[in-house]
DNA sequence: AGAATATAATTAAAACATTAATTATTTAGA
DNA sequence: TCTAAATAATTAATGTTTTAATTATATTCT
């Protein structure tokens, strides 16, 4: 019988529990927030991103990316340029003092990684990598189902 | 090379994005949260529970907890009773109302969580239970070690 | 061209998270 | 016993999430 403590939201909540301090405790000390953190990361992975792509890449709602981009500019660690071509669109850019910063705390979260990483054997890991990928994406796509077709048409 | 996507922060986070949304669609028709429901969950499989056990089983911080017991105990689904022995506890009751919720919205919850189930083998299942839950203790243990121990005495 | 539709970013409001401090009560120790 | 420390719940302040609505600009289609 299925008992809460088993179901996988429970599991998958439970694991970020467990890992999730020593990278908060690292990331307050350079008085950065985990999402704050998430932003740069893929702020510093590429010259330009909009909005919208940072969303899925930090998995992050638009909404809440518009307050935590405005922290991240306010501390001078990122800038919003208006895109000339699309004057809807806004590209993020990393400041030369968050260039700095990624330098400095990269090798420390990359350390806590490595740490996690030797709980468990090479194998392990890559299975669950590839257990949780697959139920991400099959859940992903039952999702789908339930949204109409672009020429869906309600049952009439 | 570690990507920023394959570290297990945005692992665990992806797979709970992916999972989440039936779930989340659920709860909202009985106007439930997430959380709410969490906290639900674990009043309904006891009589009584204090505030702090409740944190530990649902993994809500007690100040998070706060609020949300306010609300459901506004909407009459739970009751705050103040422990006679201990004056500063106070246990959370079910009350008939979320009874009800509960045989109603329970049989849905386990329908999406078998659909779930069903994307992998079970051999496979009980693997990833078996690695993230290693992951977890290690962790834990690990952070326990940057936390002095009751006797234990600053070098010097 | 002009109207409907779509898209990018933002705002607003309610719920929740996180950290630190506070209140009330209990327990432990000199 | 009386005081210091521990515990249970709460409050406060700041940051984030979620859903829905809004603004501005682009695109599509006739």
């Amino acid at each position: 019988m299925l008992t809460f403590d088993r179901s996988l939201p429970m599991i998958l909540n439970r694991a970020l529990d467990a890992i999730m301090p020593p990278y908060r405790d690292l990331f307050s000390r350079y008085d950065l927030t985990e999402q704050q953190w998430r932003v740069l990361r893929v702020v510093w992975s590429s010259d330009k991103y909009k909005s919208v792509d940072l969303a899925s890449h930090t998995l992050l709602a638009t909404a809440s990316l518009v307050g935590i981009l405005d922290r991240l500019e306010k501390k001078g660690l990122v800038s919003r340029v208006r895109s000339t071509t699309d004057r809807r669109a806004v590209y993020i850019v990393a400041t030369a003092k968050s260039r700095k910063l990624e330098k400095e705390v990269s090798p420390q979260v990359t350390a806590i990684h490595e740490h996690l990483r030797s709980t468990v054997s090479v194998e392990e890991w890559q299975l669950m990598e590839s257990i949780l990928t697959r139920i991400s994406a099959a859940s992903a796509s039952s999702v789908d189902l339930n949204v109409p077709a672009p020429n869906d048409v309600a049952a009439s």
